[in-house]
DNA sequence: GTAGTCATGTAAGACGTTACATGATTCT
DNA sequence: AGAATCATGTAACGTCTTACATGACTAC
């Protein structure tokens, strides 16, 4: 996938500019795109070639003209077949596990540096993830069922972290005891 | 980061040509990439011109010649830098997070439709995990410590598995108990 | 004969990131 | 005076994927 269905899908929640696509996507773990301008702008005018979405330019005053862009029949009904269709697979790309495999030509304490320097990255990112939650999440809360829905998505990545930081613990905790006992 | 360190790290193992890296990279689940000819087989050339690595032609009399691979101290010196460098971040890539987070358009029978298959998804990449994993598993089980550490990286990929299986399970039952009752 | 294995490489393109470019307004 | 916000876009480059290209040998 890219990242046009996730633009899509926030188009099909309410009209945005570019610039506030930025915003959402620098204020969201579940949209893991960094949400740089050359993305961004690329997919609007395209989705805008595509007919997928309208666009409306808005002069402002003390502010550089923007486009307000509104999603159409056709981007809906894209959506919705996106939606539906066959998920893809997890992607775990983690680095770490890479760098754990050559890891054993380190000594006792470099290898303990390693696993704190890791436990420490996921526990700045599991707080990351819960600041972002709390303030604001900006989330269209138009039915009860979305918002239930929403609240799994932001548990799921909660539950990944979590469950990463527990394994790397028990790591550090059966190193020792079964090497430098 | 790139392949470059997993080809690096394999060998640093033992000696490779670009067509076993590729099998190798095709058998494992850590090693996320797909190993496709272009990126392997690009990657050895640069490698190569960087002094990171040696290569062997070897003429065979019934199979195409052969370049065996074999990395240099700079090679190793560069892969030990790395393996105690600051981890990256975990990515984790779920599209599917993106789908659910749009899917109050459909309908009970539709939503449910969309879960079975995500858990489908999900079971069969854990069965091919631990079909992987049980034939072969080719590993360099050179001390007790570095088989630890191989050990602990498949449990690392089981419980990601698991913990989404245990997730999306919950989510059918008590979309169930709130809104089919 | 048809498919699979061995073996190396290239081409084209999708997707993603950082950095560049511009320029007014507003806050400290 | 300097930084941040608003606002849109482009350039260059890194990374990754699929498909193309070649050719012999082996197994069914």
């Amino acid at each position: 996938m890219s990242i046009k269905y996730a633009i899509l899908g926030l188009l099909s929640w309410k009209p945005f500019t570019g610039y506030e696509l930025k915003k959402v996507f620098a204020n969201s773990t579940a949209l893991y795109w960094s949400g740089n301008n050359n993305q961004i702008y690329k997919t609007l005018l395209q989705l805008r070639s595509d007919g997928s979405v309208s666009d409306e330019v808005q002069h402002q005053e003390k502010s550089p003209t923007k486009k307000m862009y509104t999603i159409t029949e056709k981007g809906l009904a894209e959506l919705k077949a996106w939606v539906i269709s066959i998920p893809e697979p997890l992607e775990h790309r983690n680095t770490f596990l890479i760098q754990l495999a050559w890891a054993d030509q380190l000594n006792a304490s470099e290898l303990n540096t390693l696993l704190d320097k890791y436990e420490e990255e996921i526990k700045m990112q599991l707080l990351i993830h819960q600041e972002k939650e709390r303030r604001g999440s900006l989330s269209p809360q138009r039915t009860p069922r979305e918002v239930y829905l929403w609240d799994k998505i932001s548990e799921n990545l909660a539950n990944h972290y979590q469950i990463e930081l527990y394994w790397v613990r028990k790591i550090k905790l059966e190193l020792n005891e079964k090497w430098n006992a």
